[in-house]
DNA sequence: TTATTTTTGTGTAAATTAAACACAAATATG
DNA sequence: CATATTTGTGTTTAATTTACACAAAAATAA
């Protein structure tokens, strides 16, 4: 005799991660317009359709709700306890994004879509367990950019040393010498020094840099690990 | 109007891991008895109960599939892709857990279960995505030892060094120096050392050691990373 | 009994990596 | 044109990792 199982929903949500070297790292949130929660601020998400995959409906929902596309799509953590949501058993795969500062920038001016971008250190309340949610992609972000080459993604294809310099001392949350780290950086190969100068700036002007993805997967593919 | 969202049906699976110093490491598969992929090996798991939690879904069909109780369990990630069954939709949250050697042992003997462990060199086929899940398991635990204490969990509660030492070398599949791994592991903190001998092997008798779980909390606590 | 083999315990020297810091060069600003 | 700011390129010292030597405690063989 088949038992009958009753009916589990499944969801998926985004951490939306943005980068600014002078603001620091942003999440994007949506402000909720029905119950429960209503008027709260939620991590973008919604539910799984029979046929398409979880990644695909993440980019869906994303683009929905945000009206944006991310470069960089990672699952995080599945939540499964049965009164996360007080109406019914939902089980949600949570993912984290990554975007570039022009997508950033550009859903940072116009809020119409009802999304904003919050600095991680300012977060307003949030609905359901999605703080803790969130706080484990901040978590698992800070860890990833130390084995895995994902900063680059929160950078433009063309970056000064420096930004990506504050981009680990924002993540790591400390000082780190500018000069060893260069050093460090640099030693790994996976970074290719352009001709172009870094024009605008205070001080000196310094050489833009672009990450070599092929020379990483190079890299990867003989086992020598990334770590900085 | 509401849409309506077509049902999607939520399991979780466990890859179970043992360890024996002259065998190595082990799964605990289990033998299918209907279609699809009748008579195939595959990870023991099952559906999730409505007002159950995951982990307690994992726990119980690991009890109800193979009669083990485990000591360690972890999230490894979750299998979404449409065609993953070929019956219907289902999304698997995938667990990964450790076992001591006594019970590994007792299990290993009576296979009354219908399941059976396997070194994880020599895997039989497996049924549905079950290779790949168990190979993101390996993976993953191959890698979660080298920052977080669980090796532990595969070992008796007293152990000589050898056999964590052993351990290591199995996971990471090359050698390590002897006395500059135990140099660095004692340099931890977190083994206390006891006054029992290790009888009945070969060479010189060593002494025999614990996992001293507050002190590892203790650093922890204080930010003290573990790495090995 | 005694020599041999195996395994454990302890230590030391060399090599590599990380951390700390000095200073010159390029630009913007007062 | 002096000053402040930022970048580029080191060097020196400290810490860590790696490689390896050798004695001690048992089991086994002669």
């Amino acid at each position: 005799m088949a038992k009958e199982y009753p009916r589990i929903d499944i969801t998926v949500d985004a951490v939306v991660f943005g980068y600014k070297p002078d603001e620091g790292i942003s999440v994007l949130l949506i402000k909720r317009k029905k119950d429960p929660f209503k008027g709260t601020w939620a991590i973008p998400g919604g539910f799984v359709e029979v046929d398409e995959s979880l990644e695909h409906a993440v980019s869906r929902e994303l683009k929905e709700e945000t009206g944006i596309e991310v470069n960089y799509l990672e699952q995080l953590y599945t939540f499964g306890e049965p009164k996360r949501d007080p109406r019914k058993r939902i089980v949600s795969v949570a993912y984290y994004a990554l975007v570039k500062p022009d997508i950033y920038e550009v859903h940072a001016a116009d809020d119409a879509e009802g999304a904003e971008w919050f600095n991680i250190e300012k977060l307003p309340k949030l609905a359901f367990d999605h703080k803790y949610i969130l706080e484990m992609a901040i978590f698992r972000l800070r860890n990833k950019i130390s084995y895995e080459p994902v900063g680059f993604e929160l950078l433009d294809k063309h970056f000064p040393f420096s930004e990506l310099h504050k981009l680990y001392e924002t993540l790591y949350g400390k000082e780190i010498d500018r000069r060893n780290f260069k050093k460090k950086f640099l030693s790994l190969g996976i970074l290719k020094e352009l001709k172009e100068k870094n024009s605008g700036g205070k001080g000196r002007p310094g050489l833009l840099y672009q990450f070599d993805k092929d020379k990483y997967f190079q890299l990867k593919k003989k086992g020598i690990v990334f770590e900085i």
